[in-house]
DNA sequence: AAAGAATGTCTCAGTAATGGGACATTCTTT
DNA sequence: AAAGAATGTCCCATTACTGAGACATTCTTT
């Protein structure tokens, strides 16, 4: 997906070092100068511009990107076992370990101006990713195992909230990963009434 | 606090009005341009930089009305009773209350870039916001009332998060703020193990 | 209805952000 | 060490955003 059918190891790495640096910088700051995104990925901005047409090219990678991780560990998470609850746990930890991925991701889409519809191909993506986790999250109620007194979405909600706080406290209070997962687990799983 | 040392309360409402316009619109994006202030606020751009110089103006103006909304909602909620547990409860339904205030005084003092600094005035105001919180949560937890395997700064992230998702459930699901209060109070009292 | 206050409209100059050409420099590979 | 690839430097045209003057319009108050 470079500017070219074939690119070299060197191309690839700069590419994604881009993209990671502008999920970066833009989940917290939708409009900032690409000036910043350059800097972030310790690049100019002219090589920057060669990568990305502009702005919207580079947004869209970072979507696509985003999603693919997002989806892919999931998925993993949903595989790696068969107990229900043990599942859970896996996936928030995905969730976790995304990091600023799946809290970008999730803001994207909660922008008070974003117009959700399942016809657009975005949104059915989005839709997609969290298919499976919502469905298996209605499985566990109908069997009893997480509280009735929650909705499906507040469970959603609050998964994406207790995620970001455990990725601020990653960055911010250089918390361990490991720390970080199993204070979060312990507060979602109690938080659902597990 | 407006143009001249008398005025309206015309202008204190167009004032005011476009200060929230800001909040709602900088905390989806900081660098929003200033045109998009406006139309929130229902207001030319004109108009809105008769009120404001310039943008560094308008945060000022967003971060004083942020940090006075929260600080007084956080102490009422204090004083409102004696029992601890109740305390906890109430200033939890302020940050709620507060909403897109408190998630936004949040964000600012947890961007990446932001050196967090006590001889800073406005790191100060913001340390005194959360410091009868943080004192109140010290005192739960010598008491035992609350798990001794949560550390003080993650209950303090995992307030924020789960006010967050109050918040985006409100905004974005349409749901009831007694319902929000509820479920993110079930959620948090739970998740600290309460 | 008249006076005054507040906002809107139109305009424009100044500034910042963007996208990309031309060439130099550095890094990789052989 | 030479060739080719990738990036950096410097530059410039275009566009977007900003801040404010001059005047028209609307709203408030009396």
């Amino acid at each position: 997906m470079g500017h070219s059918f074939f690119c070299s190891d060197n191309m690839k790495d700069t590419e994604q070092s881009i993209i990671e640096a502008a999920i970066l910088i833009f989940n917290e700051d939708l409009s900032a100068p690409l000036e910043k995104v350059a800097e972030q990925a310790q690049v100019t901005r002219r090589t920057l511009h060669r990568y990305f047409k502009d702005r919207n090219e580079l947004m869209k990678s970072c979507k696509n990107e985003i999603r693919k991780a997002c989806h892919i560990a999931m998925q993993n998470a949903y595989n790696s076992t068969e107990d229900p609850i043990q599942r859970l746990e896996r996936m928030f930890y995905a969730g976790v370990e995304c990091g600023t991925k799946d809290t970008f991701l999730h803001k994207l889409h909660t922008l008070h101006d974003h117009e959700h519809q399942s016809h657009d191909q975005e949104c059915s993506d989005y839709d997609d990713t969290f298919s499976i986790w919502k469905t298996h999250l209605k499985f566990l109620q109908k069997q009893g195992l997480i509280s009735p007194m929650v909705t499906i979405d507040w469970v959603h909600q609050l998964f994406q909230g207790i995620v970001a706080a455990s990725v601020t406290s990653r960055n911010n209070a250089a918390m361990q990963l490991n720390d970080v997962k199993k204070l979060g687990w312990f507060s979602f799983s109690r938080g659902i009434g597990l």
